[in-house]
DNA sequence: ATAAATGGTATCGAATCGAAACCAAGCTGA
DNA sequence: TCAGCTTGGTTTCGATTCGATACCATTTAT
């Protein structure tokens, strides 16, 4: 057998956690943890919640729960009540959580690689997943997680975006950020 | 912010975890020995060792031997001494336990959806991800666990190949696999 | 020949993660 | 309307994992 697809996801992502393991300020800290975080750097106000997290990561609602308990006590986070729902709780990341995320994300390493590869090939391979990442949330069942300006609900109204799921205005900067509810256009 | 290469990385990631705990066989399988397994059946014969497993995942030697142990114990793999120095153990998985590796590596969603894109963008987006993991691997003091017949020691003695390293001539079906000591062509 | 290095194992403890039980808020439907 | 169901979240508990440390055996170096 020799390496597939499937070997170098694994590979890359081993290496991401070597890496993370390599970085004092942030070895300590699960990957979970991360990961949630990360999560929610780039979901917009429809996903910040638990829910979101526990559908995203595929985990338990137990296991998240906690997992973001630690990211508040750490100051990550805030966890602020929904207006009309009051089950619901929205999950925000800190300064501090986003200076973190920031730096974990430009891995000196993987941002060289990249660099290495050239800017054309790197928009490729992000293209390429982005696809596949796409035709398999086609044959799931499970969220998509797209980006909301790309859903088959994505409306303007008054030269505003708007969600034709919710029915409610957007703000702005929700619209390049992923949703839990997204849908692709048939 | 909206989703990066790392993003995506991740995002795969977190699905391919998921359809594991999917599987009934496997999702009381701790992820780790499911790595090591899948490694040591991509590995050629300098590599199926316990610090060739531990380098690869990036992890510490303590928590390798554990998932050795429990992988030997559930009858995935078998241990052989080296013959020539006695503290090498090899690693070579069982029948039952490459089964096991070829039914996750050939998860129907992942499939379909590889298909769905195309043999072409297939192709390319692994050979993409190939030459970023080559780029990382010329940065990093880290090994590469490049492919046999690719490094720079691989050479043919009597028609037969041959490591210049450790001046060894190679079994046929090692020259394909992936190696610790493998060291790109200058 | 002694010391150092290498390959692996064993022990221990902290901390993660899943399962299940639980609570509160919203929804449904006669 | 109000009892039951569903949904969003938290808590508790226990098994399991993983890293740190110490340790042993074999090989290599001085």
């Amino acid at each position: 057998m020799t390496p597939t697809f499937f070997d170098y996801v694994e590979r890359l992502n081993s290496l991401l956690r070597s890496w993370q393991r390599d970085d004092v300020q942030v070895s300590t800290v699960p990957a979970v943890q991360l990961s949630a975080l990360r999560y929610l750097s780039i979901c917009n106000h429809y996903s910040d919640t638990v829910t979101g997290v526990t559908e995203y990561l595929g985990l338990t609602k137990g296991t998240v729960s906690q997992s973001l308990k630690a990211l508040e006590e750490r100051q990550w986070l805030v966890k602020r009540l929904d207006p009309k729902d009051k089950r619901i709780v929205h999950l925000r990341p800190t300064q501090t959580g986003l200076a973190l995320i920031q730096r974990l994300a430009t891995l000196q390493v993987l941002e060289n690689a990249l660099a290495q590869l050239g800017a054309e090939a790197e928009q490729q391979l992000t293209a390429l997943l982005h696809e596949l990442l796409t035709q398999i949330q086609q044959q799931e069942s499970r969220k998509s997680f797209g980006i909301c300006s790309s859903c088959r609900f994505h409306q303007h109204r008054d030269g505003q975006p708007f969600c034709g799921l919710t029915r409610e205005l957007l703000p702005g900067d929700a619209i390049e950020l992923i949703c839990r509810e997204h849908q692709a256009p048939a």
